[in-house]
DNA sequence: ATATAATCGTTAAGTTGATTAACGATTAAT
DNA sequence: ATTAATCGTTAATCAACTTAACGATTATAT
């Protein structure tokens, strides 16, 4: 086996990350849409919204910036998710600028039953994969996101020169 | 270090997806959107139409089935990509039902700097990364994808009960 | 201190991509 | 030969996003 550069491991890798994740993610995301709107009336994006407040994101704009969205959209989606009863807005104390989210016990409750549903999913498409390799996709997602959390990095490689169409 | 089940291992990287790739794929659809936008004046769905098109998928459905979406939001993408001159549709000869899609020189050529440069970004972030993690990264996502793949296992858990909200 | 600028969130208007439903055209099944 | 099914398109509608403008509040500058 012949090694190969770290330059062009990346770009079997990133060759690979095409490879996989649109197709899996569009498949889990369909998946998830159908649980979502036919079991529980919320969208994809309202669930992502409750997810990220369980996170611990609780300002809109935090929110925002964590799905590389705009406040606004945020915002509009959270006032559907007040309606329903699955959040609560409240005022922040000492900077009354901020609005801070946070899942009512139904929003709670409600998150909980989406994500057991899309586990169970995934475990039914995972089954077969062994405890070993199961290992092995952990450790590559970790380094995966590090990757892309980190403030990005003074570059190695040349900047792409850009000529036009 | 203990010995998990496999189910144990299981739902850790079902947490550990959930925790990675919503985040990872945000942030370069996000960026994509910004290249192929501002320089290329084409929206992130022509984009996928055009790389699966590339990929070997000519049929309308065909590449529904693999966007997971409608054969008319396909049908529709297509429209607007014709008009720009970067696919063409052409009539099966066999079975006149079918319309092939085929990329233009000029959509070659356009979705070879799209991908130039989100590589050119890609591996910016992932720049620190060394060789052994990144094959790492590369044998994950290729488990990944197989599982998902694969149609649908009989499963070895208990299908989950579901008991209303 | 006061004026100016910046930040947070919301609202309004408009755009875009998606869905559903209906439809022609073609081919397969009975 | 009729009926079914499949492929793709079109039309109408919807949902989520964007941009722009705006109040409210806080930070900065003079």
């Amino acid at each position: 086996m012949e090694k190969l550069t770290t330059e062009e491991n990346l770009r079997e890798t990133i060759e690979q990350f095409w490879e996989t994740v649109p197709k899996v993610w569009n498949l889990i995301r369909s998946h998830l849409r159908t649980i979502a709107e036919e079991q529980f009336d919320i969208s994809v994006e309202q669930f992502h919204l409750l997810r990220h407040i369980r996170k611990g994101l609780t300002s809109v704009s935090d929110i925002a910036d964590a799905r590389q969205t705009s406040r606004s959209a945020v915002s509009q989606a959270a006032e559907l998710l007040v309606e329903k009863g699955l959040i609560t807005r409240r005022q922040e104390a000492g900077d009354r600028r901020f609005v801070h989210l946070a899942l009512t016990p139904e929003g709670e409750n409600l998150l909980n039953l989406v994500f057991q549903q899309n586990r169970a999913w995934m475990m039914e498409k995972m089954a077969s994969i062994n405890a070993e390799d199961l290992a092995l996709i952990s450790e590559g997602l970790v380094l995966l996101k590090s990757a892309f959390d980190a403030p990005a990095e003074k570059t190695k490689f040349e900047p792409l020169p850009f000529n036009g169409i």
